[in-house]
DNA sequence: ATATTTCTTGAATGGCATTCAAGATAATAT
DNA sequence: ATATTATCTTGAATGCCATTCAAGAAATAT
């Protein structure tokens, strides 16, 4: 047990790495980011990053967390707001993390543990979702249907450049549809 | 102009390398396919790809405009067909050609050609969608947000793994919406 | 002070897309 | 028929990358 201090130590380096290769990876995506390049910006060797992390899935699973949590703490002081105003500022959440999203996706089928963490993260957001939509009066009976549409379209949205004029225009016709 | 014959064998050849690079990147995906691996199946030196292609990116952009122009014959083929079969049989033609739409996506911020081509791809979708919907009787003002709107829905299917009658369902859902 | 655990690192390793320079093959010109 | 040129092919780099390895430094425990 006196080795507090040393693990103390430990969690906050490991901190740190998450810190600057969050911002790395949030500016440059998983692919133009490399573990090098992080640990450059950590000012440590390359290889120390191993001793902290499994591999560089790992670290990108440890920043997809900080972000959601992040999101989540946005998305919860909006209680009140309707939720057109939630998913639109969600969508903004997710936009500041750069293309963090679409690399999940298509590291899903190289690693399993990506895979894990979006599966979880899905049905995450499908079950805020349908509470989300059933409380708003939607027929309980489609709540999880109407969910799975919102879902793909906001991912639409935010894998997809758009203004936010139209961004909200899309946003809107998918509410009319789903509150019809 | 007496170089037929030799241009003749080119476009051939390349045909070959396409069609072992299709088989290729359907069932193993981009990344977890090399140049290396579409040469040996090709019979070439790895580098020889490199006459007939600018770059990988390019061996996929050509790969990715055989596999539209077999599932634009197929739908040309669905012409009676109501929307909602078209869809279906769209989804399963995309989905047969494995992860290469994901692929497209999580390649695009690495080659502009993969840009142009994904957003070329996504017009002509698009537009399809909007001649579709107005030809079914949905409102023209709003057509073109629907077809957004199921165009996200059918990636978002596509995207992520699901049984035959849950897409069913989801599409379902979303046509109800779209024709309500 | 010594042994043990925890952390750090320089130097591999193996894989990858891509380039280079030189060779082979075929088409054209003489 | 021979020489010249354009087309194709390749073995051998190059440079980048994630990851591993073995050995050393630092902190902690005995």
């Amino acid at each position: 047990m006196p080795r507090n201090k040393r693990h103390l130590e430990t969690k906050i380096k490991k901190e740190e790495i998450e810190f600057v290769a969050m911002a790395l990876l949030k500016q440059k995506g998983y692919d133009n980011t490399s573990m090098a390049e992080i640990a450059r910006a950590a000012g440590i060797a390359a290889n120390t990053i191993y001793w902290y992390f499994e591999n560089k899935d790992d670290v990108l699973i440890s920043v997809l967390n900080r972000v959601v949590a992040q999101a989540m703490k946005e998305l919860s002081e909006q209680r009140e707001q309707p939720l057109r105003t939630k998913l639109l500022s969600l969508i903004a959440q997710v936009e500041s993390s750069g293309s963090l999203m679409t690399d999940v996706h298509s590291r899903v089928s190289h690693s399993p543990k990506i895979q894990a963490w979006h599966d979880r993260f899905h049905t995450m957001v499908e079950q805020l979702s349908v509470s989300e939509l059933v409380n708003a009066g939607v027929n309980p009976l489609e709540a999880l249907l109407d969910a799975k549409l919102l879902i793909y379209v906001i991912e639409g949205l935010l894998a997809h450049p758009h203004q936010p004029e139209e961004r909200e225009q899309i946003i809107d016709q998918a509410l009319k549809h789903v509150f019809a």
